[in-house]
DNA sequence: AACCAGGTTATGC
DNA sequence: GCATAACATGGT
């Protein structure tokens, strides 16, 4: 399978990014390819997915049927962003001496997703208030143990927990892969809202933004920063920042000179500018940390 | 050794 | 309404 690679679209920036030095359970990188397990209607596929010149790569690890295919391609797309024609963002951080550098320095890096709703509330719920590292380690476990699975020339690939997989799970066992009781809760929480079809993608997109607001933050567990941060990378809002967050004052205080903790007034001003690209620019401003 | 991490909720004034 | 504690533990 064939992606054409759009302008202001560099793979191997995107590969970097997946690659930045955390443990991660849920694809591999090697060099200049990127694998990953992931689910369509007819069940579990790996992906492999490269670049040469002019296309993205994509195959997959069996026969695949032409739904299979359109499925694959689809979840590619929204992963990596292609759609998206970054002529507007590129010129508007050339136009700003803060962001001048930024088109060069991560020319073509674009907002890699989490395709899976579920998968990204619960990432967030996880790394609240820990380091990344420590995150990471925690998330493998849960992973590992409830993540459906299969084994490709000796390599085992995992997706994430179904919603289902984790209403079920004996708490004890949160507990003894040092998950919080409050995060337990959280993630049950989560669950719930899934297995109810309180929320799901698919419907949430159809609603506006408030809407889709209203209705994460009705969850124990999602607050602001994460409703904010799943809707910047799953839902694909363009207009996201993420006030609070550690990184994004970190970096302002770095690029724009603000405040160390700059307030919701001083932020908006910075972003005001980039209106239509917070996400990116906020994107971009954590991507200057690593 | 203390302080903080991709925060959120419960509680107290 | 706004400040503060509790959560759990590893990294720096």
């Amino acid at each position: 399978m064939k992606i054409a690679k759009p302008i202001h679209f560099n793979f191997q920036a995107c590969l970097d990014f997946l690659n930045r030095g955390y443990d991660e359970c849920l694809y591999s990188v090697n060099e200049s390819v990127v694998r990953r397990l992931i689910r369509v209607t007819s069940g579990l596929v790996l992906i492999e997915i490269s670049s040469d010149s002019v296309n993205i790569n994509v195959s997959a690890h069996r026969i695949v049927s032409k739904t299979d295919e359109k499925e694959i391609i689809s979840y590619v797309m929204d992963w990596f962003d292609v759609e998206r024609d970054m002529t507007e963002f590129y010129a508007l951080m050339k136009k700003h001496q803060q962001t001048k550098d930024f088109p060069i320095q991560y020319q073509g890096l674009r907002l890699m997703g989490i395709v899976d709703l579920f998968e990204a509330l619960c990432w967030c719920v996880i790394g609240q208030q820990i380091n990344l590292t420590f995150a990471h380690k925690i998330k493998t476990r849960l992973v590992n143990k409830y993540g459906e699975s299969i084994k490709v020339d000796g390599q085992k690939y995992h997706v994430f927990p179904t919603p289902h997989s984790l209403l079920n799970v004996n708490k004890e066992d949160l507990v003894a892969m040092q998950f919080s009781k409050q995060k337990i809760n959280y993630i049950h929480n989560i669950s719930q809202a899934f297995c109810n079809n309180e929320l799901n993608k698919n419907d949430l997109l159809k609603l506006t933004k408030p809407q889709q607001m209203d209705k994460l933050l009705a969850i124990k567990g999602i607050g602001p920063w994460t409703a904010n941060y799943v809707s910047m990378k799953s839902l694909r809002d363009m207009t996201c920042i993420a006030y609070g967050d550690t990184g994004l004052s970190l970096s302002l205080h770095q690029v724009f000179n603000t405040e160390r903790k700059p307030d919701k007034n001083t932020i908006d001003k910075v972003f005001k500018p980039f209106a239509g690209w917070e996400s990116y620019l906020n994107f971009y401003l954590w991507k200057t940390l690593s």
